[in-house]
Order: structure tokens, then sequence, then C-alpha cells
RNA sequence: GCUGAAGUGGUGGAAUUGGUAGACACGUUGGACUUAAAAUCCAAUGUCCAUUAGGACGUACGGGUUCAAGUCCCGUCUUCAGUACCA
């Protein structure tokens, strides 16, 4: 009986879809596991043989976890909005959600076929409204919450209401946006509803803000950063502009402490724990504000300095001359945050980013020009040149000083672009003895740099050492390390009121809006300007249809060209309408307005679905239900790629804690263990030779008809195809008679251009020009060898590519990224087609750690593939290849020790090899012991039977076929897992190396239960060591029972 | 620059607490079977020297600890990933 994989793969497929083998229970007596792979997106090229590898190691994993007794929960769904559905639509007018459609199809497919033990009646997908449904509702809830920083926790924004209506804002300790005003209960109870909606959307966790963004006017739409080259469009050149749009922002920055505490409690990788520490960057240290000494005092010429402070007006008189020595006005203050409060006595200078607003308020008339100009320079420098040129220093003086808090010293005050706008307060107080940048700064504009240091020589370089600092030159503070000094820096600067101790974070609040079509749609309208929330009983809103996926002539988002896109809304009676239709309503009882033009962004759907899964049948009410939530709690492993490292997975962890604060689950982390899969890399196939093209065809003479019928062949360039080696050797200006050897013998009356007389008219002229290009890979065999007929027909300009003395040609190899780009890319499918699915998984496995990336060789497979061909004999040994395995009970059959032993050995390591996700290991293991018993000729059902439990995680199909043949009327999939028992592995003998001075010379067979004098006594003794010693005494032996014997000597 | 990970045959990779380096495969070479191919099976395969026996050298490089180092320590180099005037 044959291994007929495809026959198989088929049939427990269909079994399992129709017993629904793998649908998990709310309801179970075993204890809960979750595993989950992060979910695709369904794009239109489907998969390739890379994408599967993480999915193939949770899928082993559950299974394991099955066989253990788990209750294993294991979904799988689409993240189904996206940008490459709705760019398609922009170009063909097809519907995105068609597309999308269409491609989970495929994806589903490719899926099925690999033998995933899914539960598929779990699915979701982000871009369906039953799903998008509590996205919307979601958003509502972060809407409706601001984050308390006394306890620590986000509360309904009520809860503030409630408070601003009793006593104000003064003294509450929450997350909002900066330079709120103050107010008391009184003032807020006296606002009208728009002002209070103002002033409370500076709290809420998600709020509207203008935010400044790339618009591509010519474009018509929005551009990321990355999608902006040099100030313009990276697709077509289209100027840029900077402009200011309202959008929804996220308020993470109030988690950030928690998200960082929160990585301290879960079992993720050191680098991607890292990764998310790095991106929400705490610092601490102080904020330290700097009163200003002097003012600019002649407004009168600037039109955009014009406000309207009394107090500056007064100044005015003064003459010029009066400015350094005027009296001290404290008019404006600086604020800076600082890591090093330490180091106040070092300040020599302050650095304001040039766009800080105080800059054009404080330079003084003289310094006008030349801070204009600079401030002129560096905005033309885009984010990224500014970035990128880190070396140049450049900065101007603004003329003005600000007082030292504790020495009352003047200051200087610069602008420089090494200080970012966008970090701290846009500004820094400069010590050049302790900070790397400020001392180039001072070296290069010549700025005195005071040694506030104990015994450090600051002469050459700044002295950056936090540990080994003792402060000196600084009154209070001298003598004191960094912990100390830092203390009492902090308290004086206090007593002043002129600093306190501050954390400061770089986790910036994230944008919410796309001006997108194929994305959520807000539960959002608006009134007087003011977004209004929609109640749950009316979601979803539905993406509304609209003729064209692009952005509005006006600019507006697609949504914007939407018919019907208004809310209108009487009692519980809601409908969307048109504008006209909603304008020519009742305003009476009515409730509604414009609804929001931007959609979410895709983190939005992801950030949540992992809890969507846990409820089983009646989703319709409730985003999970309570019971679902308690039982599956949260992710108990979770495998995905590396890339998501500060997107999904910050967002994620960030809404379910706000959603456990608000009490709407019972976690505050969502994913207990990670782990990054490794990308598996392509082999592209490279080709390499020379273009050969004639010219001059045009002017062939009449008279002369060989060469038309030539022509008629080298109208257009041809290819000649040769080794990498010989076009290296052209390309060094190596010899290349050999090239024009073959091109004048196959075409007799072309000439080459350098051999012609310039002054003759000449015809037939050809030239030649150096290739190398990506071949598709599956015209290339597993020798390396490039199907030369179907590379021809291939790519229409190859059609007429001739070989040069090299056949079979054999393409060089590289790794690369697995792309459509470079042709390398391997279809799953066909893999199964060919090995089938068992094959396909085990190679997967077999290429390497989990975690690492590596490359895919298609030729490789035939490894595994005979390894489940000879599976497969070990229970066919019967005559001519039939089923055959004992059933006896007793071990009539002597072998069944060395059996046990090997089966034993087996469960051993794998379990290990599972529970620590070293399954490359595994599929080892199972090739030794497979030929082990194959040449034990075990036929024992006590030893086969196991042994399929454990092979099942990993070639599932094969296993169930060979266990249903051993008589199982169930699936094997809840089979126990096998009990190591080391009783079957204890060794009456050890095979001793023995090493000479650390070096092993050879083996002695010695009894396990010999003592230590007893073998140095027959190691000694032995032959072959009185021939290693040559009559030297050894001098020590070191011998460990059980494992080696060492002779120094 | 900083942070993290990693450097082992022609290739992918094994190697528990320091204890036989190269498991298991791919590839290559030779052989068996076959009209032939595929499939299957057998043998060899780290490098160098040697007809053999055997020997020398070998885990990026240079040191060190140890009876014993791929593994531990110090220094250097390289690669990959993330991040960056973060005050």
């Amino acid at each position: 009986m044959k291994y007929d994989f495809n026959q198989i793969e088929k049939k427990w497929q269909k079994y399992w879809a129709e017993n629904q083998t793998f649908k998990a229970s709310n309801n179970s007596d075993k204890p809960k596991y979750y595993v989950l792979d992060m979910f695709p997106y369904p794009s239109g090229a489907g998969l390739h043989v890379g994408h599967p590898l993480g999915y193939i190691a949770s899928d082993i994993y559950a299974r394991y976890k099955r066989h253990k007794g788990f209750n294993v929960l294991h979904p799988q769904g689409y993240d189904s909005f996206g940008l490459p559905a709705e760019q398609y639509a922009i170009q063909t007018g097809q519907h995105p959600a068609i597309t999308t459609e269409t491609n989970i199809k495929t994806y589903r497919r490719q899926l099925d076929q690999i033998g995933f033990s899914f539960d598929w009646s779990r699915e979701v997908r982000t871009s369906s409204p039953e799903y998008y449904k509590w996205t919307q509702w979601i958003f509502i809830q972060l809407f409706e919450s601001y984050y308390c920083n006394t306890d620590n926790k986000a509360k309904h924004i009520n809860e503030l209401v409630a408070i601003f209506s009793s006593e104000g804002n003064t003294n509450v300790n929450v997350a909002c946006d900066d330079g709120i005003e103050p107010f008391s209960a009184e003032e807020w109870n006296a606002l009208d509803t728009v002002k209070q909606q103002k002033i409370l959307l500076q709290y809420r966790l998600t709020y509207l803000a203008e935010t400044e963004v790339n618009w591509c006017p010519a474009l018509g739409t929005v551009l990321a950063n990355d999608e902006i080259v040099n100030g313009v469009s990276e697709r077509g050149g289209h100027p840029v502009v900077r402009k200011k749009m309202t959008q929804w922002s996220m308020r993470i920055s109030a988690y950030a402490e928690r998200l960082l505490q929160g990585l301290n409690t879960i079992d993720w990788t050191d680098s991607l724990k890292e990764s998310q520490r790095n991106w929400i960057g705490k610092s601490v240290g102080a904020s330290v504000s700097f009163n200003v000494i002097s003012a600019p005092l002649n407004h009168q010429n600037s039109t955009s300095l014009n406000h309207q402070n009394t107090s500056l007006d007064t100044e005015r008189s003064r003459s010029e001359q009066d400015v350094i020595s005027a009296p001290l006005n404290h008019l404006y203050k600086i604020d800076v945050f600082t890591t090093r409060p330490d180091t106040i006595f070092g300040v020599s200078f302050m650095t304001l980013a040039p766009e800080h607003e105080l800059v054009s308020k404080i330079t003084t008339l003289e310094q006008k020009a030349e801070v204009e100009a600079y401030i002129e320079k560096t905005a033309k420098r885009s984010e990224r040149d500014r970035m990128a040129d880190v070396k140049t220093i450049s900065g101007v003086f603004t003329g003005a000083y600000a007082e030292h808090p504790f020495t009352k010293e003047p200051i200087p005050i610069w602008i420089g672009d090494y200080v970012l706008a966008g970090y701290g307060t846009g500004a820094v107080m400069s010590v050049p003895c302790g900070d790397v940048r400020d001392y180039a700064f001072a070296k290069h504009f010549n700025i005195s740099i005071p040694n506030i240091f104990e015994g450090v020589d600051i002469s050459e370089e700044p002295f950056t050492d936090k540990e080994k600092t003792v402060i000196g030159n600084s009154d209070f503070l001298n003598g004191m390390n960094y912990k100390k000094a830092t203390k009492r820096a902090i308290y004086e600067l206090e007593q002043l009121a002129q600093g306190e101790g501050k954390t400061n974070y770089r986790l910036r609040d994230a944008v919410f809006s796309r001006q997108r079509y194929w994305g959520e749609p807000f539960p959002v309208y608006y009134v007087n300007g003011m977004p209004q929330m929609i109640d749950l009983e009316h979601l979803p809103i539905r993406l509304p249809e609209v003729e064209k996926y692009l952005p509005t002539e006006e600019g507006e988002p697609p949504l914007g060209r939407a018919k019907e896109w208004h809310w209108l809304q009487y009692g519980d009676d809601a409908k969307i309408v048109s504008k006209e239709e909603f304008e020519n309503s009742s305003p009476q009882g009515r409730l509604g307005g414009e609804l929001e033009l931007n959609t979410m962004p895709g983190w939005a759907g992801s950030s949540w679905y992992f809890f969507r899964y846990m409820e089983e049948a009646n989703r319709e009410g409730v985003f999970a239900s309570e019971d679902a939530l308690k039982y599956w709690e949260n992710v108990d492993l979770y495998i995905g790629g590396a890339e998501h490292a500060t997107g999904h997975l910050l967002y994620a962890r960030f809404w379910v804690k706000l959603m456990k604060d608000r009490g709407f689950v019972n976690v505050e982390e969502p994913f207990k263990k990670l782990i990054n899969q490794g990308m598996i890399l392509g082999t592209s196939a490279i080709v390499s030779g020379v273009w050969v093209s004639f010219s001059n065809w045009n002017s062939v003479s009449d008279s002369d008809e060989d060469n038309l019928t030539i022509s008629e062949d080298v109208t257009r360039p041809f290819l000649l195809v040769l080794s990498k080696d010989k076009l290296d050797k052209i390309n060094e200006g190596g010899d290349v008679a050999e090239i024009i050897n073959w091109v004048k013998s196959n075409y007799p009356n072309s000439q080459i251009v350098s051999e012609i007389d310039r002054s003759k008219p000449t015809n037939n002229v050809f030239n030649f020009s150096a290739f190398t290009g990506h071949v598709d890979v599956s015209l290339v065999n597993s020798s390396d060898e490039l199907d030369f007929e179907s590379f021809k027909k291939w790519r229409q300009e190859f059609y007429n590519a001739q070989l040069l003395n090299v056949e079979p040609y054999k393409v060089q190899r590289e790794v690369e990224k697995m792309s459509k780009r470079w042709y390398n890319v391997v279809n799953p499918e066909d893999i199964c087609n060919q090995y089938g699915a068992d094959s396909l998984r085990l190679y997967e496995m077999f290429l390497g750690p989990l975690e690492q990336y590596k490359p895919w060789n298609t030729a490789g497979i035939t490894g595994v593939h005979s390894f489940l061909k000879k599976l497969w004999k070990l229970y066919h040994q019967g005559e001519n290849g039939t089923f055959y395995v004992s059933s006896e009970s007793s071990p009539p059959w002597e072998g069944l020790g060395e059996a046990l032993k090997t089966l034993h050995k087996t469960i051993k390591k794998v379990q290990e090899d599972i529970e620590n996700f070293s399954f490359n290991t595994s599929v080892s293991t199972f090739m030794i012991a497979v030929n082990e018993l194959t040449a034990q000729k075990c036929t024992s059902k006590a030893i086969l039977e196991p042994l399929l439990v454990l092979i099942s995680p990993y070639a599932p199909h094969i296993a169930e076929e060979l266990y249903s043949q051993l008589g199982n009327k169930e699936s094997i999939s809840t089979a126990e897992f096998p009990v190591f028992d080391a009783s079957h592995l204890v060794e009456s003998s050890k095979n001793y190396p023995i090493s000479f001075n650390g070096k092993m010379r050879f083996t002695i067979e010695l009894p396990m239960d010999m003592n230590k004098e007893d073998i140095e006594k027959e190691v000694l003794s032995h032959e072959k060591t009185k021939a290693q010693l040559e009559g030297r005494t050894p001098k020590k032996v070191i011998v460990v029972p059980g494992k080696i014997v060492n002779i120094v000597g």
C-alpha cells in the first residue's frame, strides 16, 4: 500500500470539518489554553511558504495541548480592512469588499490545505459590520473616558463632569492637554454646552485636535512621512504642503507608565520588550523654569509679533542699549526638561528649537535678521534631512538672556536645530561640560564651558558618566554624587518655585483618523462643530456607498462623496440621510448632523479581536459575553511577526488596559506569552549575460538579401546568456573576443562598433551591454539548472535569448526576502500538491529555530518527505507492503526492550522540545526514532500507537490515517500524550570516551555501575592507553562516572 | 552612537548543568536495482597530510580560567534587527 498523501490529507481535512473536531467549547472541565496567531491581511497575492511558518508552530502547540488534556481555543480570522484593497478599488472601481471577499476565499483554501486545527466557527473579519459595530463601540468608550492619575485608571467622563461642577478643575490630577485654563465650579456651570464640550475634549481618552499633516493637492490625499522625498511626493514628484487638519487622537500617553510597568509581567522576548520600552522612552529628571531677563523693546515693525501685552508697551520707550542692563523684567520664562538637574551650575547657555514660540518674542532687534534667516533656512530643510545630518552644527544667538535660578547670572539664549520642537518643551538648558551636543555647540560658537565636575579634565571632551560624577564648583551641590545632587537640586528649585521633579515620556498620542474609504467609520456626527456619539442600539454605522474611492475635489476624505451621510434621529428612530433631507427635517426634538468623514486606522480592529474569538455563539448583543471573557481571560500563547512591536502590540495593550479600567474585561494584558517567528527568505535565481543590440538595420542595402533575413530575428536586442564568471570578467574589462566571435559567426555580416571605420557608411553594427536579472524560481530545477525554453517564453524580451557555451545553464543563487518582485515566491499549494501538507509542515519546522531568519530551499523537502514514507512503511511491513502491526500485549518479540527505549527517548525529547518551542529538533528526533524502529523491525502496537500521538501535532494527516488503520474509531487529536517512563532508558553499560589532555582518542565499553577506582584501573591497564602514554606516567586521571575519563600527562 | 540578537562543514542546522564538535537533513561523489529515467537502497563526505595505520588543525579573531571551553571571563572584528540630535 502506497503512501497516498493527497488522498489521505483530503480525507482527514474533510473529516475534521464535518465533525467540527477543533471546535472549542466554552463549557469544559478541562483547563483552558488559548493559542493565537496574528490574523492575516488577505492580500491579492495569496500566501507564500513564509506566511504559514508561525501558524504551523502555533498549530503544533495547540494540538500538543489538546493531547495534554487542555480545552484549546485556536481561532483564526482576517484583518480585512486595509490599503491594498482600497488602492485596487481606486484603480479599477471595484468595491473593496468584493476584492476582500475574493482574497479571503483564496486564503481560506490555502490555509485549509495545510491542515490547521483552527476553530473556524469563531472566525472574525475586521471589515464585517457585525464586527466593527464593536470597534465603534470601544471608540465611544474611549471618548467617554478620562484618565485619573491619582487612582491610575480610566474612569467615566461623567465623574469628571461632576468634579468640575462641584469644584472646578484646579485640584484634579488627570491626563489632559497642555495649557488648560483653570476654572472654578461657578465658571464651569456658567459655560454653555459647546464650551463645556470643548473643554472636555481636552480630557477625553480620544479627542479631536489640530494636527499637522502632509497634504498633496495634486494627488488629493494625505501622505505619510515616508511617502515624501525632498519635499515632493515620492510618486509623481508633486509638491506637498504641511496642513493643519482636525484629527482624532488617542491619549495613549496617559497609559505610558502602566504600559511600561506591564512589560515586567509578561513573557515576551527581551528584544521586543526593549523595543517597547524604547518607544515609551521614559526619562526621569526635573522641569526647570528660567526667567528671561531681557526682552526686545522694539516690535513696531514686526507684524508677526503682534501681541497686546500692556507691560511690554511701557518697555518700548527704553533704548536698545538698556536691554542687557535692564531691570529683571521676568516677562517670559523658558521651561526646560532635564535629566541632569545636578548639573544646573554648569549651564552656560540655553538653546531653543527654531520653532519655539518664544523665539520671535525674545529676539533682540540686532539679532532679528540673523534669527529669521536661520529659521527660514531650517524650515526649508525637511525633518528627514535634519535627522540625517547630525554632524553639522548650526545655530544663532537671539540676543536675549535668561537668569540662572541660583546664581542669578545672565545666560545667553541661542536657537539651534539640534533641539527638537517635538520633544520635551522644545528648549534645553545647555550644560556643555556634561553633554556631548551642548559641548560641540559651545566649542563651535566659542561659548564658555565651565567645569562643575571634581577631578575630571574636560578640555577634550565632556564628562557624561553619571555614576562617577562628583559635583564641584556648584555652591550647595559641591561634593555630592549624581543621586544626592539631583535630589538636592530639585528640592532647592522647588523652594524657589522654579522647578520640580518630572518624568518625561517619548510616547506621543496616536493619530486615529485616516482620510481613507476602506476602514471603520466613526460612530460620530457633528453639532456646532462638536462631536456627538451615536448610541449602541444604532450601531454599526455602515460604510456608505461612494462612486469613487478618491478624496473629493475640495480635499475631503472619500466619505465626503457619500450622498447620504447625515445622521437624523428623533427619539429611538434614527436613519442616515442626505444633506438636503437633513436640512429640510424638523429641528423639533431632532438629533443629528453630518457624520464623520474620516475612517479609523488599521490598528483599530486588531486591538481587540482576541476578545471576539472568545464568544462561541450568540455574538449579537455583546462584543463577548461576560462568561466567555471570564473563562478564556487572555491569550496564553501569541505567535506573530516582530514588525508589530511598536504598533499593534502596543495599541492592543493600551485598549485592553482601558477596557479593564472601565470594567469590560478582567485582564490587564492581552498576551501572556509571545513569540516572534522569523522570516523565511527566498532563494532567488539570477541569470547573467549580455544584451546584443544591432543598429542601422534600416539602412541595410537592398542588394544584401542575407542581411535582411537576419534583421527579422534581431530587430530587437537579444540576450546572450553566459555564466556569471564570464560576465564579471567582461565587466572588469577582460576579454570579449568570445562574444564577438559568437555574434560574428552567427551574424556574419555584422560588425562591432569599435571596429567600424566611421568615415564609411556602415550597416549591421552591433553593440552589447551587461545584464543580470532575476528569473522565476519555478524555471529552475533543484540543481540550479535553468529551463531555457521556458525562460525564453517567460518574458517577451527574452524570446530570442541564446546560450553561449553553457549547457545546461546554471543560475546564480541569492538569498533575499521572498517577494513577487524577485520572482522567488514559492506557493504552499504547489508544495502540498507535490509533497503533501504533512511534508510542508515538517519541513517548515525542520528548517531551523522558529525565531530565526532562514532561507527556503524547495530541494531540501525530500528529506522530510522520505521520512514520512519511511514512517508509513513502518506500519506496512506485511506482504507486498500491506498494513501490519502486531497487537499482542505481552512481548513475544525480543526486540521490544530496544524499541521501548527508542520510544521513551523520543517522548522525553519531543515533549521538552515542544515546551521550549524547539520544533526543528523534534523533527530530527522523529527521524532518528523511525530509523531505529525500522532497523529493529518493530511491529508492536505498544510502540507504534504512542509514536503516532507524538508525531500527530506535526504531521496530523498521516497520524490520523495510521491511527485509524490501527483500529481506532475516534480522531487522534485528543488521544492522551504518551507518558514518559525513565525506567526504559536505564543502561547497563557506558561507552566511555577516553581523552588525553582533553582530546578524545578512543572509547571503552564499561559497566554503568563501576566505581571511579575500578574505571581508572580498567582504563589505565588498557592497551590503547599504554600506546597513547608511550611509557609516560599520567600525572592525573579525571574520572567522571557515566560521562568521561581524562588522562593528564 | 545606543539597545537587542547572532557568528559552527559546500548548505540549513544539532550539541541539557563546561565532558566524544558537526546529530538530523540537503547537496556532492561512488555503487546496487532498471532497457532507461524516476523512486528506492548501500557507502563515503569538516580541512589538511598519509597507500594504509594514523596524525595535525578545526566552532569569527586575540588572550584567559579549567584536567577539560562552541559553551565561562576579558578584549577585538563582522553580520542582522530595532532606535536615534530624547535634553
